[in-house]
DNA sequence: AGCACGCCGACT
DNA sequence: GTCGGCGTGCTC
């Protein structure tokens, strides 16, 4: 490489630019982005970081000036967080602009509301180290020894593995180190963040992702000036600027929050990773349904595996979960969203004044509206997909939020037998209003979440006993802890089953695990009732039986089988135009490309993606297989140079 | 950030 | 006539 990429070391935004040089001789091959060189900037000589190297030259030879040296500075933190760009360039086929831009968050003038989320609530009482139990003590002992290699933490919600995290990041603490905690955005409530500031006070520091550019970049000021030792936050604190990391840790490691929608489209556990190595820090992810490829390097022993057995709360105990076969009720007459068993217990539970939660996989299972006459679905005019009904007699979609009134007659036929099929949380609450005449209730879903703190406004009400049931999505049942919650039924399991990818079975069981351990968790003992119509998948079953081992093996079997990950890779190629026959064109040009320079792999499709349209785009999906990663790196670049400008690719 | 160049007021 | 204010703009 004959060029150099850098950026000046000097800390104004107004610099935020790269310049080239000219690598000399002596340097060929040793330089790497994240170093640092020594440079002539006009008149003087300043240091310079290394963000790529390449042999495109972008500037007249006239005016590049060489690369005087190897800077003979401390190696600072920016360092690292260069070379964590270059690799997530490299790893997920980003630029190294976009790359840049994740990893070192834009200096931003801090404005003055920031000095008001950084106060860090003080404990009134800071409250004593917990004596951990005999498992908790095991975990922490074990990963302490084998540091820095990775760890999966093997527990329920509410098994004890917050203890953990807190005692290690005590010992970073001791050793001089700082932590990072990752959780998924939806449980950073401050019922969760309590206890952390009990027991570190200001030395934690929280960030999510409603603060501002200029408030998020303080936090990180404050990281980097060590006046914090825990950064807690969603998958972007990844970045915080640390400079002397000890631990990252990931929570509910399979959570799919962890996974960036937008370039760099990067997965925090495999980016905590490279952060950790390239700083010489440990990762331990926890999860009590870890994703498999997780679970697979645990068991082939490149991270330490430790158990914390559920249940560290004493008195509580595992809930009952039941399997009720939706094709019998209605074969025997029971029409209702609501099977026999559950109905039954719901009354019990109202009687006796406790508390329940209905869960409704709504994805694909909305209210829609048909026509009885003609079948025609209401369906959105950008996008593949029905429309939804919201109360109010309002059509809604899903994807890009095109709103009507409800029509009176069928656009197609004309009819005026046009209806609602379906359910929706809407249409279960008043369900439940009409059979349970005297049950209160409350609905979380992504129409009552909308405004800010509503969310946490629902949950504290819940928790506070202003309703007996709370209706929901999928939001309801991750990691809230509600102790007189005895009751938790999942409305139609199967629904998420069937999806468009191969993880489908995957992300049900996680579900229908997580919201089986809703139930139960005070001292009396909870009921679990999962109705749905395949009783006897084996991603029910397992989850109903709470046996991750045994979803494990069979979810594997079948992944070997056809070489999914992580038995084997994928790439998935998405295509996209506003003009169908060219999305068409490009993806079978992109599938002959594929298949004639890459004949050991696997082609699969063209084929519609799973949503075909969105927004008036037409999506064509691809998939290629490879035993081997780094092929498919290879198939990659080669898209990339030839169709870049029409193609979305993951490697999987 | 530095350090240019550059176009109007006070001065040895 | 020069000396110098700091107002844009560039630095590979």
């Amino acid at each position: 490489m004959k060029y150099a990429n850098v950026i000046v070391d000097i800390s104004l935004e107004k610099l935020d630019k790269t310049f080239q040089y000219r690598v000399p001789e002596a340097l060929r091959g040793k330089l790497a982005p994240g170093m640092q060189v020594v440079v002539p900037f006009g008149s003087r000589t300043l240091t310079a970081y290394v963000l790529e190297l390449t042999d495109t030259e972008e500037l007249e030879p006239e005016k590049m000036k060489e690369i005087l040296g190897l800077s003979e500075k401390a190696v600072p933190i920016e360092s690292q967080m260069i070379s964590l760009a270059a690799w997530m360039k490299e790893r997920y086929g980003c630029t190294m602009n976009q790359a840049l831009k994740t990893v070192l968050p834009a200096k931003r003038r801090v404005k003055a509301r920031e000095a008001r989320v950084e106060q860090a609530p003080l404990p009134s009482e800071p409250a004593p180290p917990v004596e951990l139990n005999e498992a908790q003590r095991r975990a922490a002992e074990g990963i302490c020894q084998d540091y820095p290699k990775p760890a999966l933490l093997f527990g329920v919600t509410g098994s004890g593995k917050t203890e953990v995290y807190m005692e290690l990041i005590a010992r970073m603490q001791a050793a001089g180190k700082q932590t990072i905690l990752l959780i998924p955005e939806i449980s950073l409530t401050y019922q969760n963040l309590r206890r952390f500031y009990q027991r570190f006070g200001d030395r934690v520091s929280v960030v999510n992702s409603r603060l501002s550019a200029g408030e998020k970049y303080a936090h990180f000021e404050a990281a980097r000036k060590g006046r914090v030792d825990v950064m807690i936050g969603p998958r972007s604190a990844l970045f915080t600027p640390f400079p002397n990391l000890g631990l990252i840790l990931v929570d509910e490691e399979h959570e799919g929050a962890y996974e960036s929608e937008t370039a760099p489209r990067y997965r925090a556990g495999e980016v905590a990773l490279e952060r950790a190595r390239l700083a010489g820090a440990g990762v331990v992810f926890g999860s009590a349904t870890p994703s498999l490829e997780t679970y697979t390097k645990a068991l082939a022993g490149e991270y330490g595996l430790y158990r914390v057995p559920a249940r560290a709360k004493a008195g509580s105990v595992l809930p009952q979960v039941t399997v009720v076969d939706l094709r019998q009720e209605l074969k025997e007459g029971n029409k209702s969203i609501f099977s026999r068993t559950l109905a039954a217990l719901m009354e019990e539970r109202l009687a006796r004044g406790e508390q329940m939660m209905l869960f409704l996989n709504r994805r694909g299972y909305a209210g829609f509206v048909s026509c009885r006459s003609c079948g025609a679905a209401l369906r959105c005019p950008h996008c593949d997909v029905a429309l939804t009904s919201h109360r109010g007699g309002k059509l809604v979609c899903h994807y890009c939020g095109y709103t009507i009134p409800l029509p009176d007659r069928c656009p197609s036929c004309g009819s005026p037998y046009i209806a609602g099929f379906g359910i929706g949380t809407q249409k279960v609450e008043s369900l439940v209003h009409k059979r349970f005449p005297e049950a209160r209730t409350l609905r979380m879903d992504l129409d009552t979440t909308g405004r800010k703190d509503s969310h946490a406004r629902l949950l504290s009400a819940f928790a506070a006993g202003e309703a007996d049931v709370l209706i929901g999505t999928q939001m309801i049942v991750k990691g809230h802890d509600f102790p007189r919650v005895t009751l938790m039924g999942v409305l139609a399991a199967d629904l998420s089953l069937y999806g468009e990818d191969f993880r489908a079975t995957e992300r049900t069981f996680q579900l229908l695990t997580q919201a089986a351990g809703r139930a139960g968790r005070g001292a009396s003992p909870g009921d679990v009732v999962i109705q749905t119509y395949n009783p006897d998948h084996y991603g029910i079953q397992t989850a109903a039986r709470q046996d991750y081992p045994a979803f494990y093996e069979e979810e594997m079997r079948y992944r070997r089988l056809l070489g999914y990950p992580p038995a084997g890779a994928m790439l998935s190629v998405l295509v996209t135009s506003r003009d169908e026959p060219e999305a068409q064109q490009e993806a079978e040009a992109i599938g002959r490309e594929i298949r004639q320079g890459f004949p050991d792999t696997a082609v699969i499709g063209p084929a519609d993606a799973g949503i075909a349209r969105i927004q008036d785009v037409y999506r064509k999906r691809l998939y290629v297989k490879h035993p081997q990663r780094d092929r498919l790196f290879q198939v990659r670049r080669q898209v990339e140079a030839a169709h870049g400008s029409f193609v979305q690719m993951d490697i999987l």
